[in-house]
DNA sequence: ATTGTACACTTAACAGTGTTAAGTTGCGTG
DNA sequence: CACGCAACTTAACACTGTTAAGTGTACAAT
């Protein structure tokens, strides 16, 4: 942990404006559609110095992705933290995910609808990344509500993975099916959340 | 509605070929991971040939879909005329969709999850598709469990998209990220259905 | 001060993509 | 038979991700 040279200084800084360039472009117009050329257009350099900071399109994806968990983790850390009842915290820790991936449609995409498993590391583990953070908060919420016994039920790994999935439901049909006549957002988010909650109630 | 001449007949058969080999190809493989040039070879035709019976490859995509969506809802149709209880048919329902997603995990992307909206069509509309009848099938199970006052809540829409969302979220969570530690799944699909039903009930 | 070399970066190229314009072939009708 | 139209192919364009080889320059050692 010494100090670090010039080089790697620069290194490291020329590293983190080719992941700017990246994720501008991929959150504005989608990962499919965002060349290696445009990104190494856009930073001034050549395409394949890119691939001297990362192995290739996927991995620039990749690293985007975990500062995505990352802040969607620390987000719900504070919900957690804030909250005084345990289920008005787990209502609000979902209520942020999904909030989350609508403000951010294209880095939500990135992140938890597309993501595509890379065939170089094809044993790449979501759970030993910063997505389990966040998974963990939410975890955490549930746990809460089970130990002071405010649900009936007692797996706590299958209903977290309950609420997960149902967030991850409402964000993504929103996302993608832009032109189907859903009800209002708000509406369906808190009728599914509350419907969930009720339904696991002593 | 006069008798087809042996052209109109041979230019249907082939765009069925066609049809045939790219849905092998898409499902096995992935949309992406597909060419035109590959469909071309598996049917022994030019590529080009392919242009003459469909505008590009995303409409190959759609024409796939289509079918798929008529799958989904003439087998939710069967269910829903064949229970007897409207919440069992709801449930049987939800539970006959995600089953169907697992059991075509590619088709399912393709349908519900990479769906790309088509730049040439970008008012292409999934309520006007035959996505719409799957989705009235679910519709129909809903209203008659409201009708019949086994629910408090009254928004037949609202409710049915809440299925739709939950279903979907576990689907394609589970399709998607494979790696991810998930409990048993028919446990995750039953609870999820179950909760939400328990908490809709008077 | 000059040499040697490690490193940052670029150029050129490969093999592939979706797609189109222009050409070729062959069948059915006048 | 000759014409025209339709089916189909060839060749090409403009792109893609990615790699091998080459260029130049800043720094360390002599």
């Amino acid at each position: 942990m010494g100090p670090k040279t010039r080089r790697e200084r620069e290194r490291e800084a020329l590293r983190e404006v080719i992941l700017d360039a990246a994720r501008e472009l991929f959150v504005e117009e989608g990962f499919e559609n965002v060349s290696m050329r445009r990104i190494a257009e856009k930073i001034e350099y050549s395409p394949t110095t890119i691939y001297l900071y990362f192995e290739d399109k996927l991995s620039l994806l990749y690293a985007i992705c975990e500062e995505t968990f990352a802040k969607l983790a620390k987000r719900m850390e504070i919900i957690r933290k804030e909250a005084d009842h345990p289920v008005a915290a787990l209502k609000k820790g979902c209520r942020a995910y999904v909030e989350f991936g609508l403000k951010h449609p294209n880095h939500y995409k990135l992140t938890f609808i597309n993501h595509p498993h890379h065939p170089k590391d094809p044993d790449w583990k979501m759970e030993e990344s910063l997505g389990m953070q966040a998974y963990g908060h939410l975890r955490a919420a549930v746990e809460a509500c089970i130990e002071q016994k405010m649900f009936h039920a007692t797996d706590v790994e299958a209903v977290t993975q309950m609420f997960w999935a149902a967030g991850h439901g409402i964000t993504s049909l929103l996302i993608t099916m832009e032109h189907f006549p859903f009800v209002n957002k708000n509406l369906l988010i808190d009728m599914t959340l509350d419907t969930l909650i009720d339904g696991l109630k002593k």
